[in-house]
DNA sequence: CATGCTTCGTTACAATTTGATACAATCGGA
DNA sequence: TCCGATTGTATCAAATTGTAACGAAGCATG
């Protein structure tokens, strides 16, 4: 999910480019569901979110999913490894993405302050999946979705009167493979939360953060 | 851990420098335990592996621990975000690091050479990470042990008859914070290999391989 | 508009894995 | 050889998962 700036949202166009031949254009759109490109591709083009939700991959030949990362509006995604993607991409919701090619991230020639951007990028990607491990590999399942919904609130949380309102473009099933749970136990702890009071949740997918204070000293494991 | 070739070792000279102070040498010695840097360290410096093992980790407050990484030769360590480093790192053994300053990985100015291999190195880092992220995610403690054993046994293995040896600096605290499991689990599961004959373990910390594909069944979930 | 289908989320209960605790065994350095 | 640290083992508790059932929401169809 990574740790950036967010920029305004913007509802994707329609043209969706079949994947491994997007075009030299600077920006490109993509409906939810569609791939950006699969683990494996040949990886010529980074990409910088503009808008929407990306959703990075990837899945055990036994069909054992985990969801590397969430990709908002800021955050850069596909970052090559010996020439491939080591993900899969796809879009939650309908995204707007700038297209860079690989060789600026390699080489400063051309746009020197662009190369600059993408390694500063994936530095921080470096460093975000740092975080990421202490999480899936230290955490209680209140304690991931505690810190996940902390995460999201101060990304792209939107203030509700006294509150903050964070919507969850991805589903339960999503969130289970990002923090290494399963559905039910994502589930059960949502209403832990929620009987708790410390979240309200809206529609299944809007969550409301009633007790930010409590949430957060649950995400740090103050207690229980 | 990551994965890359393993260069020849040799045995750490006497120096140690203070942490913080590191001179412009090219290379450096650091003895068992020493600190190399500290999480929120200033980061002017990234650090190659020309013999040894380190260790990257971080803590949280109530001291639960995660290994982020093990640091084996040709393996680079010390990636800054924001400036800082964001994991501490100390030596297993007695290691020798090859010291480029933090200006090489951000700018091709004064060695484009370098300028390339630190990035490259970065983004092997990534891919590395997210290798592990299946594995904190998504698999089971045998499965996580099985894996451990067998990157070790490609990265730094040593023939030994018709099997693979591999010895292993760290102990079962190290594995644990690293596969995100207990030292009991982690003794337990060592157990259960051994048991099935499919390792051999002598003096606690050198393992034999004695059935590696019945390992590699293992670590990728095949049954069981 | 009603119907049935499907997917998704929630809940209850059982099963399993993992963690906690305690203690014995082993190893390595003094 | 002794001592302290590490590791292994056993037992028990706790947390998470698996299983199954159910209800709600969305969708297509008639």
């Amino acid at each position: 999910m990574y740790v950036t700036t967010h920029l305004p949202e913007t509802i994707g166009l329609e043209r969706t480019p079949p994947r491994a031949s997007i075009a030299r254009n600077r920006t490109v759109t993509i409906k939810p569901g569609k791939h950006l490109f699969l683990e494996g591709d040949p990886a010529d083009r980074i990409f910088e979110v503009a808008s929407g939700v990306l959703r990075l991959t990837r899945i055990m030949e036994d069909g054992r999913r985990q969801v590397i990362a969430f990709g908002y509006p800021g955050d850069t995604v596909g970052f090559p490894s010996d020439g491939l993607y080591h993900t899969d991409c796809d879009a939650l919701v309908p995204s707007t993405l700038i297209v860079h090619r690989r060789a600026h991230l390699e080489s400063p020639k051309g746009d020197p302050a662009l190369h600059q951007r993408l390694l500063r990028a994936a530095l921080r990607e470096i460093s975000g999946m740092q975080d990421h491990f202490m999480m899936l590999g230290r955490k209680s399942s209140v304690e991931k979705l505690a810190s996940f919904l902390l995460v999201l609130s101060a990304r792209v949380g939107e203030p509700l009167g006294d509150y903050d309102q964070v919507k969850l473009p991805m589903n339960r099933a999503d969130i289970a493979d990002f923090l290494g749970l399963t559905t039910e136990t994502v589930s059960r702890t949502f209403t832990q939360l929620r009987k708790a009071k410390i979240i309200a949740v809206d529609h299944v997918n809007t969550v409301i953060i009633l007790k930010p204070i409590a949430l957060r000293c649950i995400a740090e494991g103050d207690e229980d």
